[in-house]
RNA sequence: CGGGGAGUAGCGCAGCCUGGUAGCGCAUCUGUUUUGGGAACAGAGGGUCGCAGGUUCAAAUCCUGUCUCCCCGACCA
């Protein structure tokens, strides 16, 4: 991608209004524009991070043979009767009258409406277990939205849910997507600790949150600062079920708080075994090979357009945003300083060409800016990679490599820049 | 919802107390010189001062109402 062909309207001044760094660097990076408080505009570079999430989310999942669905943003008032919740719900969800009258809502969650495409379809205990996705925005009328996407009212939610035709079957697909959880978010470069969450209003029920240690975070969890180093991917039920960790709410029921410590986090991520709470209230009744039973099910939440915030809330300096290289919206940015030399040109021109050949993302700035603009920028925009051609190449054929992460720099010799930097993008960090 | 702050050019702000032709920086446009860390000079464009009412010869400024946004607390991915 071209500088001069993608849009990226970056700000020298913060505004007094934002107060969180992510924030702050989200609007002066151009990734994203407010539009009324808690819903935001996705600008070009923003979008690329959001897709880069989503790709991986969704090639983990459909891996793992789980199926991507789209309900509607729109919800009917009827089936959240069903389960009683319309009421209980309160005013957090945005309630919508259509010309007819009828009760709308723009979908805070799914749980009804996936119950009754369960409920439609599964009609044995043959068709189970199932698990279903989806990628959609939600909207929380939330009593104070604040930090930009850390906390929108409409936001972009990876939800899933599972039907299972008992308790341990759907103790395990808890577990199948509690291990999910933990990968997405390494693969994602983002380092989760899994925490207890309390049991919902149906006791005996599951659920763990994900969540992100960050010192600005907004949430408190507790847990044993071993957690932090650990890895918890090969986790059996047992080991999920025994965490020592806990949420804010949970810390406060439990009795045993020997080797906890308070840490500050930023929730990413919350899956929850809730049972036959919702396909009995649906009567949700499926034939087994001797009478019938209501499917026990699950969902599990991902905050998508909270992932690049927490991320930049993690991985700044005072210069900009340090994307890790899972979800930075390019690979490598090109900076041409000469832009009105025909010889760097052309040169340039053919290194992005090149580059991008390889199926590497890279982002050319060809603009006719000074050089200190074109610095400032790809520092504030934070790729893991600067190439920048100027001045030495023109006197030796040289460019400089400079990882945004350090600033270390290296200088090379143009004919082995190309194998120096996809070696470099293939680095472990 | 309680407490606090703020709405003036695309962005950041001053002016308001003490009413009298709406200003500064950045950005934008033109020209010249520049070009390895947010360039310099010269010029130009850009505003119903959030909205509505009131006081006054005169309101960005004073009064009343109203809307919006931000921050702190109780809810959430």
């Amino acid at each position: 991608m071209k500088f001069s062909n993608f849009f990226i309207p970056t700000l020298k001044e913060s505004s007094s209004d934002v107060k969180m760094r992510s924030h702050d660097l989200m609007i002066r990076s151009g990734m994203i524009r407010q539009e009324t408080s808690g819903i935001y505009s996705w600008m070009p570079l923003g979008f690329r991070v959001l897709k880069k999430i989503i790709d991986k989310i969704e090639f983990l999942h459909d891996e793992k043979g789980i199926n991507q669905i789209l309900m509607p943003t729109i919800q009917s008032s009827d089936i959240w009767r069903i389960s009683n919740r319309y009421d209980t719900y309160g005013k957090e969800m945005l309630r919508i009258i259509d010309r007819n009258n009828k009760d709308l809502l723009y979908g805070p969650t799914n749980e009804e409406m996936i119950t009754a495409i369960g409920k439609q379809y599964i009609k044995s205990y043959k068709n189970l277990p199932r698990r279903f996705y989806h990628i959609q925005t939600k909207f929380r009328d939330e009593i104070r939205p604040r930090y930009g996407v850390m906390r929108a009212r409409e936001f972009l939610m990876k939800d899933a849910y599972s039907f299972d035709i008992d308790e341990v079957n759907g103790e395990n697909t808890y577990c199948d997507f509690f291990k999910l959880y933990l990968k997405i978010f390494s693969q994602l470069g983002i380092p989760v600790i899994p925490v207890r969450a309390p049991s919902g209003e149906i006791g005996g029920n599951l659920s763990h949150e994900f969540h992100l240690v960050v010192r600005t975070g907004e949430s408190e969890i507790f847990l044993d600062s071993k957690l932090l180093d650990q890895s918890c991917e090969n986790f059996e039920l047992d080991q999920i079920l025994s965490l020592n960790s806990y949420t804010d709410d949970y810390f406060k029921e439990i009795e045993n708080k020997k080797n906890l410590e308070k840490f500050k986090s930023i929730e990413l991520g919350h899956i929850f075994l809730f049972g036959t709470k919702y396909s009995s209230s649906f009567n949700f009744n499926v034939d087994s090979e001797n009478g019938k039973f209501m499917p026990f099910m699950g969902s599990y939440g991902i905050g998508i357009s909270r992932i690049p915030a927490a991320v930049i809330e993690l991985s700044n300096d005072n210069d900009g945003i340090i994307w890790p290289k899972a979800i930075s919206p390019f690979s490598v940015h090109l900076i041409n300083l000469n832009v009105d030399d025909t010889e760097c040109s052309e040169f340039c021109e053919k290194f992005y060409k090149e580059i991008k050949s390889r199926d590497i993302d890279i982002l050319y700035d060809d603009r006719n800016e000074r050089p200190g603009k074109k610095f400032s920028d790809a520092d504030l925009i934070g790729i893991p990679l600067q190439v920048i051609c100027g001045n030495s190449f023109k006197k030796c054929r040289e460019l400089s490599i400079l990882k945004r992460s350090n600033k270390d720099q290296i200088d090379i010799g143009v004919g082995k820049a190309i194998k120096k930097i996809i070696e470099m993008i293939g680095w472990n960090e």
